[in-house]
DNA sequence: CAGTTGACAGTCC
DNA sequence: GGGACTGCCAACT
């Protein structure tokens, strides 16, 4: 058969089965994932996993800017901690200890960035 | 059937 | 380097 029907699902099912094939300690952007589904619409998937994304890996799947989900920000760093995600703490001069913002880190994507084969 | 929303991305200032 | 605007796609009302 000339063609391995792996497409039978919908867009969702489509979006679960990439972002179920991020392997551990690795991230994709909403934008690589629709990217694989062969299409542009990012947000699509954002809505997809917000919607059937219980269940999955979705803070392997980040924004463009290295940032976990909106209003995730804080259960995504768990995961990240505990997979060794490659992460990027925010540079501070001083040193003052506190952080204005401790949900403002980013993930980076140079070596976290993952593609499937 | 049309408008609005939404776990975004890319480009311009 | 950071902020604002526009563009895309899919589902909901």
């Amino acid at each position: 058969m000339p063609a391995p029907a792996e497409v039978p699902l919908d867009f969702g099912g489509a979006v679960l089965e990439v972002v179920s094939a991020i392997p551990r300690g690795r991230v994709m952007t909403y934008g690589d994932v629709a990217a694989q589904l062969g299409s542009r619409g990012a947000r699509a998937v954002g809505r997809v996993m917000a919607i059937e994304g219980s269940g999955l890996p979705w803070w392997r799947v980040v924004r463009a800017d290295g940032r976990p989900p909106a209003g995730h920000e804080r259960e995504a760093l768990a995961h990240y901690r505990a997979e060794g995600t490659a992460l990027l703490v925010p540079a501070r001069p001083d040193g003052t200890g506190s952080d204005p913002d401790p949900l403002s880190y980013r993930l980076n994507l140079r070596a976290a960035r993952w593609s499937p084969s």
